[in-house]
DNA sequence: GCCACTACTTACATCAGTGTCAATAAGGAT
DNA sequence: ATCCTTATTGACACTGATGTAAGTAGTGGC
């Protein structure tokens, strides 16, 4: 019974999942396995179920880790796109990226796979907090309502989720550059602006 | 040994196929086994073997029958709809029901879950060939470069697709209607109709 | 009617993921 | 130093999905 280390259960669960996101992003769904992540901390699968309680206790835990992680990167980005001057461009870039390399896409998937509407909230809940930060700033400079800002964010995330998922795919089939999707959510968003903005 | 009825292979593979996609919309893609479509349609997991070759061969058999059907129906709806003098809307609405109830978020979640690069090949195609089929017609009006018409699917796809995906959710959770998305998506319909005719 | 073909089945083998349990030892508290 | 908590492990059981092999029985062709 070889025994290589004692970590704390906080140490242990943070390892857990950073390993849990790295397969999940390079290997989908199906390669999120109680043997699969401990292999990668050097653990074995009873560990793991020892500080989660079951696979579906660290598939929750994962999400809401996914979640608050991608969400704490747009938020990040977003303030510093205002600080610097953001351009709509910078916005959808972070969000599409999001989607695309941070995990969000391969947690949509998790979700389709476990068919479990649970999964779904903490990135909802997620997403809605990001929201609330940005919504009434905006409103209290009179850019833009607060339903409006929900109803772009709304668009925003559909679609970059959808351009995570078939994107490139896609738009190779259809002669369009890999960047067709974002440059026109980017012309959507220039277009609120204008029209937020009349006076400008 | 009770042999219930005799089928030929086509009648076979097509009630399998049939009863795969049922599996696939009610319960997502962990439920479509051999042992539950077999079940479905009075068979052993067996026999589907002896009809497919193996699991994943029916898989990709099931893709290219979800394809074919999610954009046959979309076909067909968007003929009817050019008789009937179709409104931005009606395209909008079948686009988004394919999605979400004609199965083409759920074999989405199938690409994802398998990691199959090959399985989205079928639904690729199967778009590309409708738009081919709009294209040149929206084209030889003067109304649209093929070029727009191919950007306005993709946008249109990927924004249905990730409606059917988190739409519900992610609505419900920004206060906004379940509609949201489709009043967007036909927002941008209406917007590029009228750039495109501008003396209408 | 007879035969070849094959759709179909039963039984078994295999493998991977999950979960249980008792035993071991690391690290802190006294 | 001793004890107590618990992080950790190895071994095992269970389940479900996939695949194989051999045998059975419809069906069409002669």
């Amino acid at each position: 019974m070889t025994i290589r280390k004692r970590l704390s259960p906080e140490e242990s669960r943070s390892a857990a999942l950073q390993a849990a996101r790295a397969l999940l992003i390079e290997s989908g769904p199906q390669s999120v396995t109680l043997k699969a992540v401990a292999g990668r901390i050097g653990r074995t699968h009873a560990n793991l179920l020892h500080h989660f309680g079951s696979a579906s206790g660290l598939q929750k835990s994962l999400a809401e880790h996914l979640a608050w992680t991608v969400c704490e990167t747009i938020k990040d980005a977003v303030r510093a796109s205002r600080v610097g001057l953001g351009t709509p461009r910078e916005v959808v870039d972070l969000a599409f990226d999001a989607f695309d390399k941070e995990g969000a896409g391969a947690l949509a998937g998790w979700m389709l796979l476990t068919g479990n509407e649970d999964a779904l909230d903490p990135i909802v809940e997620a997403i809605h907090a990001l929201v609330d930060e940005i919504a009434p700033e905006e409103a209290s400079h009179g850019r833009f309502s607060e339903m409006r800002v929900h109803e772009e964010t709304l668009t925003l995330v559909l679609l970059a989720l959808g351009d995570a998922l078939m994107g490139a795919a896609l738009a190779k089939s259809l002669n369009l550059p890999r960047s067709a999707a974002r440059d026109r959510a980017e012309r959507m968003l220039t277009a609120s602006v204008k029209e937020g903005i009349p006076s400008e």
